[in-house]
DNA sequence: TTTATACTTTATAATCATTATACTTTGACA
DNA sequence: TGTCAAAGTATAATGATTATAAAGTATAAA
């Protein structure tokens, strides 16, 4: 962990920001839930036990600034908060989400499923894509099970 | 037009929901600016020139409703607020956007270009789709043609 | 035509995430 | 040590969306 806050303060020092303790604060909660997809709202909670001082706001501007320098990823599943996300380590692309309508669970996808549609994408409508976003809905493996299950019970009755 | 109408005038009442005057003056206004993508503040604003006594809240309920019927996609692009699109008419499917970083302009594509990638997912994920949502950031075509000029008259110098 | 019932709408207030403001603190460097 | 700019804090403000309460409206039975 200490490698991957190291080569990210090089980032910020190569853009002239500092790593502040608020901001490797914030940085060290990011990299231990980084399976979770936390709002601003739960990093502030988190970093909190770390840096009882911090303020929302810092955290706020933290987490712009690491948007910013495309060290996370600032994504929001239409639910009303943004959520950010740690982006890997030499992946120049964001990665997918599978959101379950069921239980609202995120599945992350982190293989680029979408080289062929950028082709189309650039050739035939004369686009340059920089990035993307994909996200899709669904029901999850998890509750498909479920569904499954309670059809088998209702069956028996 | 009357014709679209008509046709969500009987998706509506295949689920009980009435087309009220507010309703149907909503979707002209959606009906009309078609292309674009329009916030629920634009929306109110426009559907104020036809409907002057109709107040914001029903246009966030008249879209709600809409968009829970299919019959408009509530996409956002990161920017805060919610944007309300019509579906085309047979298109069972989001469509995507292609969003200009350099002036803003979004773009749609009609076709669905993720059949092999649901699948895909499907398979190897386990994940039941139903719906998806994919957005390209880049460069549109009149902002690469205009960059490309500039370089070409500060070369001149 | 009344009356009952269930929807809809309106206006306004409330909520909640995010941002701006107005200080205060910190830390590098002269 | 003193100065200055970057960062941080607390709090207020903003702005999109939602909830609420009161009033209106259509429909169908009496």
């Amino acid at each position: 962990m200490e490698h991957r806050i190291d080569r990210i303060k090089k980032q910020l020092h190569s853009k002239s920001y500092k790593l502040t303790p608020q901001r490797e604060a914030t940085l060290r909660v990011l990299l231990e839930r980084e399976e979770d997809h936390l709002s601003a709202e739960d990093v502030f909670l988190l970093v909190k036990d770390k840096a009882p001082e911090i303020g929302l706001a810092t955290v706020y501007r933290t987490l712009e600034l690491l948007s910013e320098l495309k060290i996370v990823d600032k994504i929001n599943f239409g639910d009303g908060v943004s959520r950010y996300d740690l982006r890997q380590e030499g992946v120049e692309h964001f990665h997918h989400h599978l959101v379950c309508m069921e239980c609202g669970s995120v599945e992350e996808i982190i293989e680029d499923l979408l080289e062929d549609v950028e082709k189309i994408v650039e050739t035939d409508w004369g686009f340059k894509v920089k990035d993307h976003r994909l996200t899709f809905h669904g029901i999850c493996r998890q509750c498909q099970k479920e569904a499954l299950d309670n059809e088998e019970d209702s069956s028996e009755d």
